[in-house]
DNA sequence: AGTAGCTTGTAACATTTATCACTTATCAAT
DNA sequence: ATTGATAAGTGATAAATGTTACAAGCTACT
């Protein structure tokens, strides 16, 4: 059972999503997790037993291949679940994703077998976690979009506007070399393709920061 | 209510997936559908207003942008339904994807309204609902992976040899062509990378048709 | 056999992305 | 102010993929 601040964090975001049983539920039976940006929240080959609610923050989803390359899946905010660790958790398998928190956030965990238990009993639970996998498979596929059919400039505006749209700040404070990371490509392209975005008057570069225009 | 014929190939699939009672229930409300290889099942932005159970044969599902060009998110197998569709169907969304008949198939739909209906009533359907969608985010996953991380050729050979384990047969029967719109590239460069991968003695190159050897 | 249409092979070239090497800029600590 | 570390800019070159153009082979049909 978590403390009355969480408490009222949780009516918060979910008041107009979970009918009022189910929240007290999960007052009950969920605790409190607060992370530090940059934190690494879920690695690869975990195993996950519990369902993550993000109540606050943002959260990077990637994927990492066998040589350690890393790609961004998706990000999750306040109000998402990882629709990911459903699969993970159900049948024992291991996390296919790393979550990074992207900001300082808190989630709370529920303990994995109220996910049937609440399927059963309350119809907002079942519409979440149904509408949970769909927002999921469509970042998904606007992931695949960009891979198949974005050449680069246009695959690292996309990338910035993202951050800005999550973080709800024009002003990205992040290096070349990080967005290289999360791109799978190198400094010097990201480097290059920045300026050239800059030439163009879409973003404006500085140290440390990318500010976008438009 | 769907005939004898059709209600024994449900059973031949499902009877170790669900209970007898549900088994029951598919067999009334559901009908059937018999397509042809290469037909158009599901276009983007359709309404999609039931859920596809496939009980023999192969679909093929894809993502077309916005240009008209397209590429493979993954296959669909005897068993297996399209999570994708849900979504589409629950909210009144338009479907995000194209499904296109790999070989003759055939396909019983499930009218919308059950879904929510059975995940309360059945803990197979809840099982095979979720397990469902962990699939098809495993493939999505798959697919990523496969853009973010591989080279023309590895892409070409996995796709070959997905093509394999799906028809299991290694002969494919088709044209580079076809190959090209399916993995958003050209015939030439198609062309120019089985020729690689022959020469590598992984498959053998005849007129309309490809032998996957290793 | 001749022809039309589709399929495949390949050379030449263009574009995009990746890599290497080096310079310059910025910032923090002394 | 000097130094050392990190970040960013850029030219040169390589590798991967895409494009254009054309030749050659196979198939079906008359």
């Amino acid at each position: 059972m978590i403390n009355k601040i969480a408490r009222s964090k949780i009516r918060d975001h979910y008041s107009s999503v979970f009918e009022d049983e189910l929240i007290k539920e999960i007052e009950e039976v969920s605790s409190l997790m607060s992370v530090k940006a940059n934190d690494l929240l879920i690695d690869m080959n975990e195993e996950v037993a519990f369902i993550p609610l993000l109540i606050s923050g943002a959260v990077k989803i990637l994927r990492e291949d066998s040589n350690g390359e890393e790609i961004i899946l998706y990000f999750l905010e306040k109000g998402d679940t990882c629709a990911s660790s459903f699969g993970t958790s159900m049948y024992g398998t291991k996390s296919k994703i790393k979550a990074i928190a992207e900001r300082d956030s808190e989630i709370i965990s529920i303990p994995l077998e109220f996910l049937d238990k609440w399927l059963v009993k309350y119809k907002t639970w079942r519409t979440f976690i149904l509408e949970s996998y769909n927002v999921r498979l469509n970042e998904m596929i606007d992931t695949i979009d960009t891979l198949a059919f974005m050449k680069m400039d246009q695959r690292l505006l996309k990338h910035l506007r993202d951050r800005v749209n999550l973080l709800k700040d024009n002003t990205i404070i992040t290096t070349h070399q990080n967005i290289a990371y999360d791109m799978n490509t190198s400094r010097v392209v990201v480097s290059r393709t920045l300026k050239e975005l800059e030439r163009s008057g879409l973003i404006k570069l500085y140290r440390n920061k990318i500010e976008v225009l438009k």
